[in-house]
DNA sequence: GTCTATATTTCGATAGAC
DNA sequence: GTCTATCGAAATATAGAC
């Protein structure tokens, strides 16, 4: 009776983390390649041998080289609306767009190789998450705007244009991921030290601040 | 010897033309695909049915695939650094900067997709033209870099980190080229009408120059 | 759940007639 | 300079033993 209980319990447990920790090593091992070579140039050769696998048990885990891209780009996108929350809740757009771009660059910094997943599958006319750019960052972008507007309505900001404000949001702090690259060759070839992040983070608060008359 | 003479003087320039002509479309042809696909996601077979022309021909022009991908970002990088003029020989951060503004915003919306290939290229370690990003756009990045200077040091605008704020310019500019299809989704689905360009161009330039203490 | 071997497809590139 | 036919390499996906 108690190895029974034993193999109920812990059997399917034990299955159950394999199953996630080998999905996991699996998907960052994929963001990585995607990121570096695109999904065209993807192989799932590359991306197994990152992982440390078999090529064949990709197949097992994930049934088709588009299933396994199509979870990295669900993954990016999910860190990306639970770091938007932060723009709620906030009194101002000093507050509110200030800790927003503090989030979105940490994302980059942190996620650089989800962001340019991101990235070119938009540039490609997002073949896999058009539905969900139809639908929840539809929905999440409709939402900030009424946001902003109020804060201009209130006198608290200068009436810009809030839907380009977003985009303009959008484009300075997924530039640090997307084109980490050339801003790394600009570097001398070396990655960003912290204080040059810091830096990057304050020169975006301070022209966007001021920028919308709110810095 | 009038044959000889039309003979050594027309078929030569026809030939030429032709191959001009063929070169041509071969390249826009090709510009679309690798921004539509990527460089690994495109097919020489998909570039001549764009061209209409048998894919054998493609490689009569150019030896391989990565030759005439190399061809589609010099181009592209030619009209970047063309357009960059305008950001010289100007009184000040008003004029340079905002003009600077206008003709990046140009060329996202006449070349979006010269755009989203040097955008791929540099997502993926910049494999092709990574000696151009050594050498030419350095030099003119840290040209800029000195003439932004020059207006701080002036008064002109407020102290900004120049290098920051040219990677703000190249990326509000460009968004609304590699996320286009994104834009275009939020814009219920329809590419931006005049008026919309307009008003995107003067959102920018709005909140940059007055970010810049310049507007 | 793992892994070797292989089937099947696709693509870049070329040969060679016209 | 054009174009059909094809080679050879490489990639996705699967079969089947363990």
């Amino acid at each position: 009776m108690p190895r029974t209980a034993q193999i109920t319990r812990l059997k399917p447990g034990k299955r159950t983390d394999i199953r996630r920790e080998n999905e996991s090593l699996i998907r960052r091992a994929a963001e990585k390649v995607f990121a570096e070579a695109g999904f065209g140039g993807a192989t799932m050769q590359l991306i197994a041998d990152l992982a440390g696998l078999p090529k064949a048990n990709l197949h097992y885990y994930f049934p088709t080289k588009e299933a396994l891209y199509r979870r990295v780009v669900q993954d990016i996108f999910e860190i990306w609306l639970n770091a938007a929350a932060c723009f709620d809740n906030a009194k101002g757009p000093v507050d509110g767009i200030g800790a927003y771009i503090d989030a979105k660059m940490e994302i980059s910094r942190r996620h650089p190789d989800g962001s340019k997943v991101w990235a070119s599958e938009v540039m490609h006319g997002a073949p896999v998450i058009q539905d969900y750019l139809e639908t929840t960052l539809r929905d999440w972008t409709d939402g900030r705007i009424a946001v902003i507007q109020t804060w201009i309505d209130s006198g608290k900001m200068a009436p810009v244009n809030p839907r380009h404000l977003l985009y303009m949001l959008w484009a300075t702090t997924q530039h640090y991921a997307d084109f980490g690259h050339q801003i790394e060759t600009l570097n001398d070839g070396g990655p960003l030290t912290d204080q040059q992040w810091r830096e990057a983070k304050e020169s975006v608060k301070a022209v966007i601040l001021r920028g919308i008359g709110a810095g």
